[in-house]
DNA sequence: GCAGTATTATTGTATAGACAAATAGACAAT
DNA sequence: ATTGTCTATTTGTCTATACAATAATACTGC
């Protein structure tokens, strides 16, 4: 028997629970009807109106809808997607980088969809990530994109949980997470480094120093992919001019691995910055140290974000298309395509411009 | 009476309509106790079961909480505004100009006081602006910061009444709307360009060309901080050098107007752009004219947007406590301090940095 | 064939009455 | 002074019943 009249819990709460578990279960899948209120009240053997409060609260709460005349339906939340859904975007800050372009890109498609995006700042830490978070479901999104925090896997790790212990879907957008299944955008980070790395040997350039953040998934790759190019053609890499800090990453910091790579360089004709940003500083220490880029060294860089002080040859990441993919695959996990989780990578293109010379 | 039995309007419909009104209008107030259910039967002849129904819609929406053996209330907001809520902000591209600053201002005190924030996009377009309010009003958001488009007062007026007709408060962020009481907060740009106008004049400049979008109430603002300085010290407004055009501002047009402005450039010897992102075009459009600035020609902008480029003197305008200021106007209207409407003027800083030659 | 009509199953609205559970406040017991 | 008990009041849960509104379906008359 559905329901224990000797129970304290409340019989219409009883029912709601049951007809709870049914449709979680699929018993009740999507689309179907449910008993009528009469068949409801043979079964449990309780009064119509006690049905009713049971299946009104389940109303209420998005589970069931009913059609006069025709009978009590499971909500089909595929059909009901035309409902507009609000979902959370995590970025480390939207003043800097390419949080802007990314942004943007995710918003365009939102707003043509009719889905909303509320923005979060994490300054890379899981710290606010977790405050948003806790936001975030309060405010009933359905679905998050974020970019991983500079903060060990572990961490981050548990940030997704909490979305996905309640059904909301993840996509990571432009940086991975080792490990962990879930749907990813990024660019071929790897591609565009070994690329970029070709590029300045092609360029007579076979003593390459590289500087990058490697916390970042996406710095990684960018440190494989040099160290594929270097190996094609026969380089070895000198450990000597490859920084690779997992630190953290404040400006002060970026200057004293700059200087230190400054002073060696003896060792190197280019640098390959691990982002654009890095490379701005690199020129601007290097301009201080009465230093030319590209007469004393070469620099590339990595991002092409809008610089305007100098004309830096740079691996274009297309932000604005990832923002959108981010979006488009977001909305197809939670209108419910239950398929393995997807993994979608843009191509970058190379940008010459005036930050290196040939050697040859 | 409260109810008529001969309407077709279900009386428990009426019942619940007519609570609502009583609260609205302030007969029951929040933290008030309303009449118990035995009393709304005096009150209505109504059967118990259907005051409750009126009241459990009621305390479903959010109107009353009930309390047993205590009696039923009406929500205090003041209360509850532990509540988490949603705000809307309309701003015109989260790519440009101090777009990305705002929106982190905000971002920062909504996250503080555990609010979200949705973000869009209306690239200056009322149509675009329009389609975020439907979606905006449909995601139950409870307050809006709007920055104003660049289009006649009259839509503006509309997309805001729009909001204010649901109860839903809108903030003006930034820019202003001629003859609407509504919330804003703005720097102070008539004192702004005032006092910008009055150091190019201190710097022995007479003759200041201006240039400017004049759709904007920021910039007819800076306008009259223009001519209020050049009144001041007794000089006339040559019409021929003042720019204040309402059209459609691309960047074609603005090269336009600027290569208009280069061509009579005896009639002058500063230029006041009326925004950052114009002196940056006129800076590139006077290096192709193998023009030397401040040699040739002196140069002033408004903003103070991280410009690499060049080295600009400026008006630094606070954008970051701009954002922040919004919201915490936002959020005490949503709290429903119901005063007159509220204006917020922060202080602009004049940075001087070497785009201006002393002429005495 | 097709517009209008009747049938019927289902949810929507409404009444009347009963007992349960919680709790403020008074009072009693320790 | 604290704890326990009682009382009155109010909301919470539940039953039994009735008629209304809606809309799919079958039926009727032309």
């Amino acid at each position: 028997m559905i329901i224990d009249k000797s129970s304290p819990i409340p019989q219409y709460f009883q029912l709601q629970t049951w007809l709870m578990e049914q449709i979680d279960q699929g018993v009740f899948r999507p689309g179907d009807q449910v008993p009528t209120e009469k068949e409801l009240g043979q079964l449990t053997g309780l009064a119509r109106a006690t049905i009713r409060q049971a299946v009104g609260n389940l109303v209420n709460i998005g589970y069931l809808v009913r059609h006069r005349r025709l009978g009590t339906y499971v909500l089909d939340r595929k059909k009901e997607t035309g409902r507009r859904t609000i979902i959370g975007i995590l970025i480390p800050d939207i003043r800097t980088g390419y949080a802007p372009e990314l942004a943007r890109g995710a918003e365009d498609e939102a707003a043509r969809q009719s889905h909303s995006l509320i923005l979060c700042n994490t300054d890379d830490s899981y710290i606010m990530a977790d405050r948003h978070a806790d936001r975030l479901i309060e405010a009933q999104v359905s679905g998050i994109i974020f970019i991983p925090t500079a903060n060990p896997v572990k961490r981050n790790r548990l940030f997704i949980e909490k979305f996905t212990r309640r059904d909301i879907p993840v996509v990571l957008a432009d940086r991975t997470i080792p490990g962990m299944a879930v749907d990813h955008v990024t660019t071929d980070n790897f591609q565009g480094a070994l690329d970029l790395t070709s590029y300045l040997i092609k360029m007579g350039h076979r003593r390459i120093a590289i500087i990058l953040n490697s916390a970042l998934s996406t710095e990684r790759e960018r440190l494989e992919g040099y160290q594929a190019a270097l190996a094609q053609h026969g380089i070895p890499v000198d450990p000597e001019i490859v920084i690779a800090q997992a630190g953290p990453f404040s400006n002060e910091h970026y200057q004293e691995y700059i200087s230190s790579l400054l002073d060696r360089r003896d060792r190197y004709t280019a640098i390959f910055a691990g982002h654009d940003r890095i490379a701005q500083l690199i020129y601007s220490a290097a301009q201080e140290l009465g230093l030319d880029i590209p007469g004393d060294i070469s620099l590339v860089g990595y991002d092409d974000l809008p610089l305007t002080t100098f004309s830096l040859t740079t691996m274009l990441q297309p932000i604005y298309e990832l923002g959108r993919e981010s979006l488009k695959l977001i909305l197809s996990r939670i209108r419910g395509e239950n398929s393995e989780p997807r993994r979608i990578v843009l191509k970058s293109n190379l940008v010459e411009r005036s930050s290196v010379k040939a050697l040859n």
